[in-house]
Parts: structure tokens; sequence; C-alpha cells
DNA sequence: CAATTATATAAAATCGTTTCAATAAACTCA
DNA sequence: TGAGTTTATTGAAACGATTTTATATAATTG
């Protein structure tokens, strides 16, 4: 006794759990997994085996069940900016649904690097996460990242950008509607002279938003003045295009031609775009008019408080988790997949920073 | 041929990196992990392994490689809400850092539930991360948390909260000379009635921060007059306090006792302060100053932009890493690892919501 | 020149599970 | 009754690496 056991037993394997509960490892394993075998298994030993584990602490270890399995319940989730108030939400859409699937998320952050981002993808590949889920930006505008993507057969979906891949899911916002929605707001309160902060022209959604605002503009026949429209730079600077915001702001106000309303590319934008008015003594929304898009958590919060069109976040990221779970369950038990592309619809949120167009056009800068 | 192969190889081991190269497992291994043996063996049988587990596009099996080396490069990273943005910078700086060092982060959002975070610890335990980073919120007031911590003998460093723990690390920010420095600028500036939205009680670094204004308060014989401070509730609601703040900043209005100046809690309760100020008709920051502290990616923002007191966030994150790689080395080691305790300063950043008090007091609400 | 020591490789043991294949008893049912 | 199921349990074989131990040759030493 004391030259023995000198450091005690510190891991304790299914082997303990058999020996204590008097069964073998088989049947231990069996029950603790609830293994189709089960059923055979009678209810007192069950519960004499779940006794003796928990009496003996047993938590197995998951390399040697994976290992076996090959199964981990990990999903990789790769986001390009999680200081992107945008992902922060759907994170906590995919999370939840994650969560109550038992599945962990393993979450990078790509830092807007290319590098860093191929590196996190081999890092999970290498994982064998079982799935992968990814927040598109307008980083991932190069498709050759998605090679990699598509002979790594694991099931995986894009959320924020449309492919045509015929391996790889997707989930959108309806942002045809959404921008369409957005314009008949501000036109509904009388605004006809509109400003617009388009999106980085290389960015699906800014297209489509834009064909929503053309649409709308067809149908109604209202005119949208080319001097009244500037676009944010394809290269975003750090701080999530707010300064580019503003400074696209000012370069329109520089142009000195009326405007009542100003439509901004999302919530971010739409921040620099206010910062820009006010600076420039011109008042929102008493003077102005100001619409965004997203609805990110701070919208609501901002002074004033921001009308916009909300994409359903936190949905999106259970849509997605659905998929990937679809996909999983396909996997294991052999059937065919096929990529879904789900487009999910907006809803606007009118809030402070939009109001009635007054008569008199009070804004000239 | 045509009867077997029916379904190709999809998993290469390292035993088809020895067939490929003419070298046995053992010695692959060896090369591919660069393990001390691997000095003994010659260039071009490292190169001829090297190219054959290429040319096989070979990736070791981490669970095997897991199971029986007990390593696994992953350490779990739990926060209590993503959501907030006081969070999103820290977990760049530990980011960052554990990506330097080849380890993957596996992040847990605890949603604000205390079951949440239970059951996150339990599945990281489970998943055998090398350490843990905690961010800690008002939630981790209840420490019995932590005894579950305390006997899974990982390295273990909360950020935001001091411990008495002898085997758990911590990461502070100078909490108490951050509020002396942010008073110091309000006073230098000219301000004497000056209205306070305190922290949550519960809170440690509320403590320490109100500890630092009672001590600029006592050094420079300023007045700190008990109707012009008010608290907020232990409790948060969900939107990070800023509905808090900005009801206990209507109350300090409605007693109507004149300030020049609000020092708020954190940027989120300045926020909200300026909110309730700006609806008030108070005009930030010609009519009142206002100070938050944390310097969250958002402040800066803000309309007008806040001075704040600045956590080095990304230093916080990365510092954590440091001690738990500190630790982690040490286990592996078997060496003795104390706890460490790190203080890290605080830095005023000066924006547009202060400035010098107006020779009049035109603020009386 | 025998005895070490360093170099280079491999066979076998191990990590802790799950799963396959086998076994034996207890039930059906014609 | 005996052939066929169903029920209850298990030993042994994976899973794919790393590590330990062993072996064979070459180089160095006393």
């Amino acid at each position: 006794m004391p030259y023995s056991k000198r450091r005690e037993k510190t891991t304790i394997t299914i082997r303990d759990v058999a020996e204590e509960s008097g069964f073998s490892a088989t049947t231990v394993s069996i029950v603790l997994n609830n293994a189709p075998l089960a059923r055979y298994i009678p209810s007192p030993t069950k519960t004499k085996i779940q006794k003796a584990a928990k009496k003996l602490g047993y938590h197995p270890n998951i390399f040697a069940k994976s290992l076996r399995s090959k199964r981990n319940h990990t999903v990789g989730v790769m986001v390009f900016d999680v200081t992107d108030p945008y992902c922060t939400l759907i994170l906590r859409g995919i999370e939840n649904s994650l969560y109550q699937a038992s599945y962990l998320p393993m979450l990078t952050d790509a830092h807007n690097e290319r590098s860093r981002f191929e590196r996190y993808l081999e890092m999970l590949l290498e994982r064998r996460v079982e799935a992968l889920i990814i927040l598109a930006n307008w980083l991932l505008i190069d498709i050759n990242l998605l090679a990699d993507l598509e002979k790594s057969e694991i099931p995986t979906v894009i959320i924020g950008r449309e492919l045509e891949s015929k391996s790889i899911s997707s989930v959108i916002v309806d942002d045809e509607g959404g921008a369409y929605a957005a314009l008949a707001h501000l036109h509904g309160l009388g605004h006809r002279k509109i400003a617009f902060v388009r999106g980085p022209k290389a960015l699906m959604s800014s297209k489509k938003r834009w064909k929503g605002i053309q649409k709308f503009a067809q149908d109604t026949g209202l005119d949208l003045d080319p001097r009244l429209i500037v676009d944010l730079p394809d290269q975003l600077s750090p701080n999530l295009g707010v300064e580019d915001a503003y400074r696209m702001t000012e370069e329109l106000l520089k142009r000195k031609r009326a405007f009542t309303a100003l439509m901004a590319y999302d919530d971010m934008t739409a921040l620099g775009a206010m910062r820009a008015l006010t600076k420039a003594g011109v008042k929102v929304p008493e003077q102005c008019s100001v619409i965004g898009f997203d609805d990110v958590a701070t919208a609501a919060l901002f002074v004033p408080s921001l009308t916009t069109v909300r994409q359903p976040m936190e949905a999106m990221g259970a849509a997605a988790v659905n998929i990937i779970l679809d996909g999983i369950s396909a996997g294991a038990e052999n059937r065919e997949f096929a990529a879904v592309q789900k487009k999910l619809p907006s809803e606007l949120v009118p809030r402070e920073s939009t109001r009635a167009a007054a008569e008199t056009k009070a804004q000239t800068a």
C-alpha cells in the first residue's frame, strides 16, 4: 500500500465502469450510448451501469470515441470579423440551434485576412468538423477558396452570399424585397428627393438591393437622380465602413443637391451618414430622414434610433444549422444530400430616424 | 480490379505514407512531428517522407493523435454574451495570440444563462481542452461555478474579475486608476458639478471605479453630491444596460439638480445617458460633458464620439493567453505553476463628448 | 580490437472507445 | 420436441496515431 498507488488513477475508463458494475465494457458502452442494441438490455442492468458510471464520475474520452465512431459533434463556424455587429446576432442564432442539438461550434475569426481564413479552414478540416457554416462578407468574393471546400465532402452552408455551387448550401435574406420596402417607406412618408449611399459594387447584396430600389422607382415613377447617388469603395476601411460612409456623405453634401432622405447600404453606413449630416448641421430626422439595412443590435441605440430593414439574423443562423444538420444525418445514413438555397424575408423596422418629409425643402446643406 | 476497390480509399493513414515512402510508420511519425528522435534521421529520409506525405495529401487523424499524446492544441474560451462589444475586442486579442501559438480556440457563448455556462463548461472539459479562458461579467458573481473549475486541473484564467483563488489566474484592468484619470479629466476641464451613473453594486469593477473617484475627490477636495449619484440595478436588462442607464439618467434629471458633466460606469451606460440627455434637450457636450469607460469599438462612432477610458482589451486577451500557455507548458513538463494576477493600466481617450465647462451653468434640465 | 556510443529503423504496445461476431439462454410455434 | 427467434451479454478486433523497446549497423573510444 505505501509503495504502490503513489500516483492516484486520474482517468477512469469504460473498463473501470465495467468492473465496478460487473458487466463488460461492451455492455457499458451500449447502455451509456443508448445504442440500438440497448433495447435488449433489461432495465436493472442499465440502472446498475449508470449508477456505477456516476459513482466513478466517468466521462468518456472523446478522442477515443471520435476515433472509433468518426463523429465528434462539432461544427466549424467561420466569420471574417467578430467585431462586426452583423455577425454577432447570426452567431447567436447558430449557437442556439447547435446547442439544442448538442453540437459544439468551433468558431474562427479570420480578422478579414484571407490567409487566416485559409489556415483556419485547414485547421477545422483537420479537426474533422462534421459540417461548416461560413458567414460571408466582402472578402469572400474570391471563390477559389471554395474549391477546397467542395472537395472536402462535409456539409457546408454560407450565410449572406448566394452561390451557384452544386454542393454548397446558402442562406440569404431577400435583399431586393427589403430595399424595395425601405424605399416604399420613405416614399410613403412623402420623400421624393432621396439620396443613396450604395454598397460596394462587388457585393452581390449591394446589387440586389439596388435592384429593389430600381424596381420600386419603376413601379411608382420615382426619379433616381444620379447626382444623389454615391458608392462605397470596394475595399472597406477597418471600421466597418463607417468612415467611408462618412466621407461619401460629405461628398454628397458638397454637391449641393437638395435631398430630404437618405437611404444607406446598411446600418453602419447609415451611422456614418448620420454623423456626417449632423456635423454639417443637418438635423436627423427633422431635415433629413435616414434609413439603414440589417438592424444590427446597436441600431436601436443610435441617436436618433435608426429606422432600418431587419434581417432575421437569428433565424438565418438557425436555418443554416438546420441545413447542415440535415446534411450530417444524410451523410450518416449514406443518403444523397442536395445543397439548398434558402432566402428569408426581411422586415421594416420604423424608428426615430425617419419621419414625414417637410413641405418646404429645408435641405441644401 | 473491377470487383475490388469499389469504394475508393477516402482516408489515408500514416501507414499509407509509410508504404509510399518505403519507411515504417514509426519513422514517418517521428519525421512528421519533428520528434526528438528526428535528429538521428538523415535529411534524405526526411525529405522522402515529407514528399510522400504531401503527395498523398496526408492529414494526421487528430483523434488518434490526441488519444495517444493527450494533447489537442485547443483551449476553451467562454463568454457570457458575444453580443457585448466589450467582449469582441478581447476575443480578438485572445484569438490573435492563440493563432500565433497554433492553438484553436473553442468559443462558447453562455447567452447570459447560468445553466448554459455550466453545460458548456462541462462540454469543454469533456473535450479535454488544454486550458480555459473566461471572460467575466456580472453573471460570474456566484463563485460556486469555480469549484468545478478548481478541481479540473487545467490552467484557467478569468478576464475582468479578480479572484482570491489560489489556482485560477486573472487579468484585470486598473479600474481605480482609470476612474481617477477620468474624473481628473473632467475636473481639468473645469467641471465641478458632476453626476455619476455608477455600475451595479455587485460588480467588483464598479466598486473599484468608485474608489478611484473617491480618491480623486479626496485628493482635490471635490464635492461628491449624493443627489447627483445614481446606481444601475444589479440585474441588467438585455440591452447591455443601455436602457437602464437611460432610465437612471432620466431619474437624475428629474431631481433638478444642476450638473455640467456626467461620468458613466461604462460606454454603454454613457450611451444610454447621452440618449436621455439628448431627449431631454440637453446638448452633449455643449451643456453637459459625458465620459465613459472601456472604449468599446463603437464608442468612437457615437454622436458625439465618446471620451472614455480605454481598457487595453487586445492586450488583456493576449496576457490571458500568455498565462495559460505558460500553464500548459508547465503542466507538460510537470513543473509547478502558480496562478498569476495581472493588472493592466488603462488610458484616457479624449473625444468629442467632453469639453470645457461653460462659465454659466446652462444646465438645470 | 573489444567495448561503447551514436545513428537509423522497425515491431509491438498503448491510448479508450465502438462495433463485429459469437455465444448462450429463454421464448415462440408448428 | 426441436428449429428458429428473441433476449442478454461478451471477447476480440478495429480506429490511427504515438511511444516504448528492440535491433542492426556504423562510428568512436580506451
